[in-house]
DNA sequence: CTGAAAGCGCTTACAG
DNA sequence: CTGAAAGCGCTTACAG
């Protein structure tokens, strides 16, 4: 709507008060033409007393940048994206754009949308986005970068993909566990509030499947809770394997440290000890662990990192998408930090 | 650039297809015009088949919206905006708009980097937002909508304000401390990475400093600790704050939750009981109070509520603008959550 | 009831 | 070295 804002200052303005033509205006502003430097220097002027910003949809309309990228998070609570947009929001800025932030969605449309508001960049960091629209976002040449939770190598074309390190994050939770004579271990997915349960291409939750495997650890129904709504149905989940004779975990991996820290506090109703009956492992190194008593070991993700990288990917798809004829992969280490929960 | 992007539908695609002109199009998609059934049927059943979305640069250039919002926050980290931000973008999608989210900057460029964007609406939840740039974008005719973290009466015109309780908490967390017989209260301000204090018009520092003032109790620069750029800076004013002998407090209100949990920490590590020797109330009531041990009294926002309001207030602003006059409040009760530590 | 046309604020191929 | 003009995809006042 907007009819009562004040009329903002527009090139012709610009043009007016520099007594220059339009055309030099703009060629000025995007700095590829020869221009007479003393037309340039009124020009600048202009720009400058007058406070002129280009009118980004127009910009836009002519197939330049929108100068807005969009990023697309199924978990924006967690500490995990908290820490990584504000990162991002960081360089971004720095780099010119505004950061669109936006849960995903399941309904048709929603690609749609994206297309109609012409981002210059997507990141993806969910765990849910249905690979057949990926696919179509890479196809309509959207410079795109992928957080890998989950198993991406079927998409193909030209994109960027982050491994953070979530499957080795999570068979090396499961080694140290191990390592330290657990040998009946228990994963706790995250909280879905539709009770949805984690795909089995999800990095953490595979790399916890393998590693059991590859240590010859039983593996059944019981080793995984998932598909809980809420932290009480969480709760409640612990309990039940717990009440059964046949398998009494003493290691716990959680998705999150929030998992982790619900899992706690169910262990210690039951009146067990942690970590001396259960030790228990998180993901995320939030603050959560900190402060959560025991202080809680848990996976460190490099968030500051993985913005940094996502960015620099970006930048590199948008600015020079024609030198890539693949997609580009970087990988990142995670560390575990131990504390008193194991 | 998108230089091998794939040719949108256009709204000429859609005319061609349909066998109308491209008025009638348009007319069928805004809905603002008798069109003939026949053709409005073929219209849509050709929308339909080709996935036509409109281009929203160039409706937003002609002055329609541009369906994003800017949400301006100062802690995109903490679990205050990430429930907050959840819950807004859960409505704005809803309400077809796409959520920008930036934290604040300080630099000049960033009020006319917002004008050029055209945003049809902004909300800021930033205690660090200069006053005199509120008042620019409301003049301007922006629909704006005010998270009251701090003191915004100097601001003139029509916007939308929401009082989240924070005054009122801050002095009932003083209450709560001073009815169980704690006298000597310590604040303890956020963690600002640039080393910088709250401002006074900050309303949680603002009900601390009147409430005990209420009370008589002495006041001075020993019952604040702001300034902290770090987790260690925090912990060692605390603990620089109970060697003295002149001053020891009894009872902590924390900024948020993070804070409180970091004095409490520095608390246990001095050897002090919590709550026996130093009662401690946190704000937020987000997961750390829950998890922290003992588990945190803390005073609770109702982040979701919020977000719903937020949203319906935006919405009003940017659809019927001409309706206000003035500025619309509206007002949310906090509610302590009384747990362990105190 | 409906269409051709002007115009939003830009960019850049084209023609000097 | 520079400007007039076409055109991006829309909306809507204007003229039938």
């Amino acid at each position: 709507m907007g009819m009562n804002r004040k009329r903002p200052v527009t090139r012709a303005d610009i043009a007016k008060a520099a007594a220059v033509s339009e055309t030099i205006v703009s060629y000025v502003i995007n700095g590829n033409r020869y221009v007479n430097s003393a037309k340039r220097q009124r020009v600048l002027d202009a720009i400058e007393t007058m406070k002129y910003k280009p009118n980004h949809f127009a910009r836009a309309l002519k197939g330049k940048k929108s100068n807005h990228i969009l990023f697309i998070a199924d978990d924006i609570e967690g500490d995990y994206f908290g820490k990584l947009i504000r990162e991002i929001d960081s360089i971004a800025y720095r780099s010119g754009y505004f950061v669109t932030l936006c849960a995903d969605h399941d309904d048709d449309d929603f690609v749609q949308r994206i297309y109609s508001h012409f981002f210059d960049g997507i990141i993806i960091g969910s765990a849910k986005f249905p690979l057949q629209n990926i696919q179509r976002l890479v196809d309509a040449g959207l410079p795109l970068v992928l957080l890998e939770i989950r198993d991406y190598s079927k998409v193909n074309g030209v994109y960027g993909l982050i491994n953070t390190g979530l499957y080795q994050g999570a068979r090396e939770c499961v080694k140290y566990l191990y390592d330290h004579g657990r040998k009946h271990l228990l994963y706790i997915d995250r909280i879905d509030e539709k009770g949805g349960a984690s795909a089995i291409d999800d990095w953490r939750l595979k790399g916890f499947i393998d590693q059991l495997r590859e240590f010859d650890l039983t593996l059944t129904d019981d080793n995984i809770i998932t598909g809980c709504s809420s932290e009480q149905a969480i709760i409640e989940s612990v309990r039940k394997i717990f009440s059964q004779s046949h398998f009494v975990p003493d290691g716990i991996v959680g998705r999150n440290d929030y998992s982790a820290c619900i899992a706690m506090k169910a262990v210690k109703t039951i009146g067990l000890s942690v970590p001396n009956d259960v030790a228990i492992v998180g993901f995320d190194n939030s603050r959560l662990a900190r402060f959560s008593s025991p202080a809680l070991t848990s996976m460190e993700i490099r968030q500051k990192e993985i913005g940094t990288i996502i960015m620099n990917m970006l930048n590199s798809l948008i600015d020079e998408r024609a030198s890539f004829t693949g997609r580009i992969e970087q990988y990142l280490e995670t560390k575990l930090v131990v504390r008193e929960s194991t």
